[in-house]
DNA sequence: GCAATGACGCTCT
DNA sequence: CAGAGCGCCATTG
């Protein structure tokens, strides 16, 4: 059951960083992902998040993508829901339905924790 | 064991 | 910020 078991565990740590992010604050899948182990595998932690047991009081909905949005996996609806929710913590939206990012996110971005960059294929790398 | 998919991120344009 | 392209890894078929 080495699988069961690594799943639920890599699951696990996903719902306890979930679970540390504080009231009225959200957390980017990169951030929850560093948190989580899953250091700069933001899909795992989706994919994690899309597989959590409703039994958990998981308020996946703080845990946003980068452009500081709610994810809908099927129904579109509970994402206003969801938006709803976060209003009610002091969260903000947009006219677009988007997070302050800049104001909300629960941890200052952990840039230099950036472990590497993408290859540069343009080779204009040294702009920034 | 391999192939395809996925609640994304990062960088550049 | 938005759009396009590429990449990483885990889970499922």
């Amino acid at each position: 059951m080495k699988t069961a078991s690594n799943r639920s565990d890599s699951y696990a740590r996903i719902y306890a960083v979930v679970g540390e992010i504080p009231r009225a604050k959200v957390a980017t899948y990169g951030q929850v992902a560093e948190l989580a182990g899953l250091a700069g595998h933001a899909r795992q932690v989706g994919y994690a998040l899309a597989a959590t047991p409703d039994d958990l009081d998981i308020a996946w909905q703080r845990v946003v993508n980068a452009k500081g949005e709610i994810s809908a996996r099927v129904d579109p609806l509970m994402e206003g829901l969801q938006r709803s929710l976060l209003e009610a913590e002091g969260v903000v939206f947009d006219a677009n339905g988007r997070i302050d990012l800049a104001r909300y996110r629960g941890q200052p971005r952990l840039q230099s924790l950036r472990p590497k960059r993408r290859a540069p294929s343009k080779g204009k790398e040294g702009k920034r």
